[in-house]
RNA sequence: GGGCGCAUAGCUCAGCGGGAGAGCAUCGGCCUUACAAGCCGGUGGUCACAGGUUCGAAUCCUGUUGCGCCCA
């Protein structure tokens, strides 16, 4: 006995053994300059003060098992690791500890407050980077990046001004998504509509001198309505001609307001076809302020508390309190008509959940079209991927991403936080221009005063993420890395943020590298909760994936989320899963021990290569699967198709390699033949070493751990060991093919005596009766196996024998199998069992016997699916025949 | 309102033009010297519904129903 293993897998006693000497050894550093062709993916960076949840998990698990594949290929693998600096999330968290120390942000200023952020940074960052080593991810640390580091402000800066430089950015006073809980302005892919209930407020505002006639308006929001500078009706509405250039009474604030045409906002077919105006509060309203020349009239603070514009009892309330206090008031006043309660789509702020208001107010924006201009940002990305340059997997996203860029606005990008980077814009009081420079200016470019402050914005956190794939390579220095490794080879993230990242990753690339950020974006979809549920902490059903590295184990966390990746759909991730892969781990760890225990010290081993002419029917077999298996893995891995991956290692490593192949290794091993021993052990070895290799990058560290003890061993670690790849030589083809007949019979003798009660311990007698003499061939090459795992005394293997008395039977692809009974024979029942199969074949036999007779079957089908066809009549004809003399005989 | 996706075994899902599959669950039998986190053997399906294309449809097309997602 060689090595002693434990008898079961203890992954707390492996896993902390290999992380830190893979890193030291410096496996997952990659060369600036290298002979090998380059690998390069950037890690979707997370919230440096978030915590790992099983996303991460995911993401990580897809692109460690790219990189480790492509590292073991022989690749200049880079997997660059970092972290971003979530601006808004990362805010709203330092503000909430501060206020429960009692302290507000703007009490403590500006620098003080980031003096906290960053304190809270630094404390936060060893966490997630502690947690993603746990996961076992091979990226290399020594090039680590955060977003806001000298280097990546740097390039954020560069990037700013030359695309201020170049006129696509510019600054604004418009219409904006305003968020009161943050006092920021969103971008429109932060703002989530939500359907909600609400109500239409019907208003009546009375005529000028006409008493006792109103215009009837409707609203959603009745507050609003404190800040109204028209109401507007369709020019050709008979309703309310006479009152186009007339004036409303504005009730509840002694304001009167015109009545104007506007064809554009008025629908006559809608409501009552006046509509009121607040051009300060909503999209369209300030769309026909601004062609109206309405007056103007902001009613909100930035908290969404009214301000002093509006008269004095709703000052400083909340909105919707304010809301409540103006429909009393209406109502009280008789301005109230009626109250409709409906449904409709309401944006929210993504981080705060709450109502989005608008708010017109000045902000930067990135201007993105027009889409058909191939200069412009957005046409320029919708180019890189029409040519092809870039591919998405799955392919739908493509059209996504069109629809996306095809319609998009212009994305703005300042928010008003102060955890961010700065924009890089000083306002000069003197002359009102901007000054916009690469260096931190003294005075203004345009006057030269120095009366100049710089503006107080910061920019959004994915303005710097757009610039990820380069600028973490050193950009805007032309940096041998840079070089090397852009672009990069894949992108691999989460599809929810396709927009958000992708598509600004691709636009930023495109302008300022002049080439595209990668070639092939994979999406993975979201992990949720075993019954199909988001994962919340709030619903109290996040698998933290901590929890699960400490219970299972990384690999088997690992594997069963690669396991579980299918293209397209979403993961529906249980405990009970991952239990379940564990017990695989396990499965490979015993096989291991197995292997082991049978292989003495001095055991050189030698690759089946070189004994090749001594190899047994089972090792062809299992070698020849192997081959396949190696094939179809490669296959799996380049498609990025990981459930086929894992499920396939699954199988062959448990329902073949196991269940199989080491049975029939025991006589062998437990024989007298040295030499025999020798080469099975050879095989043995040399299989769990090609699968080892195969399991690395879904499961490091058993792979690892099992590989080290391997006489196969050629280097110093299985992260750096050559890929596998088929080899032909051992691969026997149909020869090997063969054997299954072996396998089949066994599977028939046990399926007999089970379904006959004959127990487990019990010998009996058997008789094949092979259908041709080439299957009597194959299957006497198993005789040892057949005695063995189906206990067997004694066999008789004759395609003339005749049937055994009492006795029950089972039907293969190549032969009829007789298990005797004895007297423990149930007649009624095995007559039953039988009748069943022999359905379940006749009507399968009838199926293609139809098929076969239909004439245009045989004129338009191709003719090797009518060979198969006529084959598989024929194997069912066989075994229906053995099926009913058998029948016969027992009723008989 | 516009777009997309999904309906296959009790559950979770593969398969996506030529014999309905896996894992888990379930039932029966086994502590057989790698593994009881195991071994052996079973049960279980009008592939949502209705049309169509085809020699042939779970697979392609159209429609219906139900569920989900994205955009406005």
């Amino acid at each position: 006995m060689a090595r002693e293993l434990d008898k079961s897998y203890e992954h707390e006693k492996v896993e902390p053994k290999w992380y830190d000497r893979w890193v030291n050894a410096g496996y997952f550093h990659a060369q600036d300059v290298s002979e090998r062709p380059p690998f390069c993916l950037v890690i979707p960076p997370p919230n440096v003060t978030g915590a790992l949840h099983v996303g991460h998990a995911l993401t990580y698990s897809i692109q460690d098992c790219i990189i480790r594949w492509k590292r073991m290929c022989g690749f200049n693998t880079l997997w660059l690791p970092g972290t971003d600096h979530a601006g808004i999330a990362t805010q709203m968290l330092v503000e909430r500890k501060l206020a429960a120390e009692g302290v507000k942000r703007e009490a403590l200023g500006r620098d003080k407050f980031l003096e906290k952020v960053w304190e809270w940074k630094r404390q936060y960052h060893g966490r997630i980077t502690e947690q993603s080593r746990r996961l076992g991810i091979s990226v290399d640390w020594e090039r680590e990046r955060f977003t806001m580091d000298e280097g990546l402000s740097r390039a954020v800066r560069e990037a700013f001004v030359t695309l201020h430089e170049q006129g696509y950015i510019y600054r604004a006073r418009r219409m904006v998504n305003w968020s009161p809980a943050i006092r920021t302005v969103l971008s429109d892919l932060e703002v989530e509509h939500k359907e909600v209930g609400g109500s239409f407020w019907y208003i009546r505002y009375p005529v000028v001198g006409e008493a006792g006639r109103f215009v009837v308006v409707a609203t959603t929001r009745p507050e609003t309505m404190l800040g109204d500078t028209a109401v507007a009706v369709h020019s050709t509405d008979e309703r309310y001609r006479d009152l186009v250039g007339r004036e409303v009474e504005l009730p509840l604030t002694g304001r009167t307001i015109p009545v104007i045409a506007d064809d554009i906002l008025a629908d006559p077919t809608r409501g009552t076809g006046a509509v009121k105006v607040t051009p300060s509060h909503d999209p369209n309203d300030f769309e026909c302020g601004v062609r109206n020349q309405l007056a103007f009239i902001d009613i909100l603070n930035d908290d969404a508390t009214l301000n002093d514009n509006v008269p004095q009892k709703y000052r400083g309330l909340e909105r919707f309190v304010a809301r409540r206090a103006v429909v009393d008031d209406l109502e009280a006043g008789g301005y109230l008509e009626k109250i409709e309660p409906i449904t409709h789509s309401v944006g929210h702020c993504m981080r705060s959940g709450v109502m989005i208001e608008p708010k017109v107010s000045w902000q930067w924006y990135v201007k993105m079209g027009p889409p058909e201009d191939p200069e412009s940002i957005a046409g320029a990305a919708i180019k890189a991927v029409e040519d092809g340059r870039i591919r998405f997997v799955p392919p739908h996203w493509t059209a996504e991403y069109f629809r996306w860029l095809r319609n998009i606005r212009d994305w703005c990008i300042s928010r008003q936080l102060w955890w961010g980077h700065r924009i890089p814009a000083w306002h000069c009081a003197q002359c009102g221009e901007v000054t916009v420079t690469r260096e931190d200016p003294t005075a203004c470019a345009f006057c030269g005063s120095n009366r100049i402050a710089q503006d107080g914005d910061v920019l959004d956190t994915w303005f710097s993420s757009g610039l990820w794939p380069f600028s973490t390579l050193g950009w805007p220095e032309r940096t041998r890395a840079l070089e090397t490794f852009y672009p990069n080879a894949i992108m691999e993230t989460g599809f929810d943020i396709i927009f958000f990242w992708v598509a600004r990753m691709i636009m930023m690339g495109m302008k300022l590298m002049g080439d595209v950020p990668f070639r092939e974006v994979y999406l993975h979809a979201m992990v949720r909760d075993a019954h199909g549920h988001k994962m919340s902490k709030t619903k109290g059903n996040v698998v933290d994936p901590l929890d699960v590295c400490s219970q299972h184990g990384a690999d088997a966390l690992r594997f069963s989320l690669l396991a579980l990746t299918v293209q397209g759909r979403d993961l529906k991730l249980s405990l009970d899963t991952i239990s379940g892969y564990r017990a695989f781990m396990n499965k490979i760890w015993n096989v291991a021990r197995f292997v082991f225990m049978n292989l003495p010290d001095d055991h050189v081993w030698k690759s089946p290569l070189e004994s090749r002419d001594r190899l047994t029917v089972q090792d062809k077999w299992i070698l020849s699967r192997l081959q396949k298996v190696t094939e179809e893995t490669e296959q799996a891995l380049a498609d990025y198709r990981f459930n086929e991956y894992a499920a396939g290692l699954y199988q062959f490593v448990w329902h073949e390699f196991c269940d199989w192949y080491v049975e029939l290794a025991k006589p062998s091993l437990y024989g007298e033949d040295e030499g025999a021993k020798g080469v099975t052990r050879d095989v043995l070895v040399y299989v769990l070493d090609r699968v080892m290799r195969m399991m690395h990058p879904a499961t490091p560290y058993i792979s690892e751990e099992i590989w080290q003890m391997l006489p196969s061993r050629d280097g110093e670690s299985i992260a750096i060991a050559r890929w596998p790849r088929p080899e032909p030589a051992l691969d026997f083809g149909e020869e090997a093919q063969r054997f299954v007949s072996v396998i089949d019979a066994i599977g028939a003798i046990r399926s007999v005596r089970s379904q006959n009660n004959v127990p487990p311990s019990a010998f009996v007698d058997a008789v094949i009766r092979p259908s041709s003499p080439k299957g009597a061939e194959s299957i006497e090459w198993g005789r040892e196996f057949i005695l063995r795992l189906g206990r067997v005394q004694n066999l008789v293997i004759d395609v003339a024998a005749d049937r055994p008395g009492k006795s029950g039977a089972a039907v293969t692809g190549q032969a009829t199998v007789f298990v005797e009974l004895g007297g423990v024979i149930d007649i009624d029942e095995e007559v039953a069992r039988l009748l069943k199969q022999v359905e379940k074949l006749q009507v399968k036999h009838d199926q293609i016997t139809r098929k076969l007779a239909n004439p245009s079957f045989l004129e338009k089908a191709p003719v090797e699916v009518i060979e198969e066809q006529e084959d598989q009549k024929e194997e069912l004809e066989g075994k229906l025949r053995g099926l009913k003399e058998h029948l016969a005989s027992l009723q008989g």
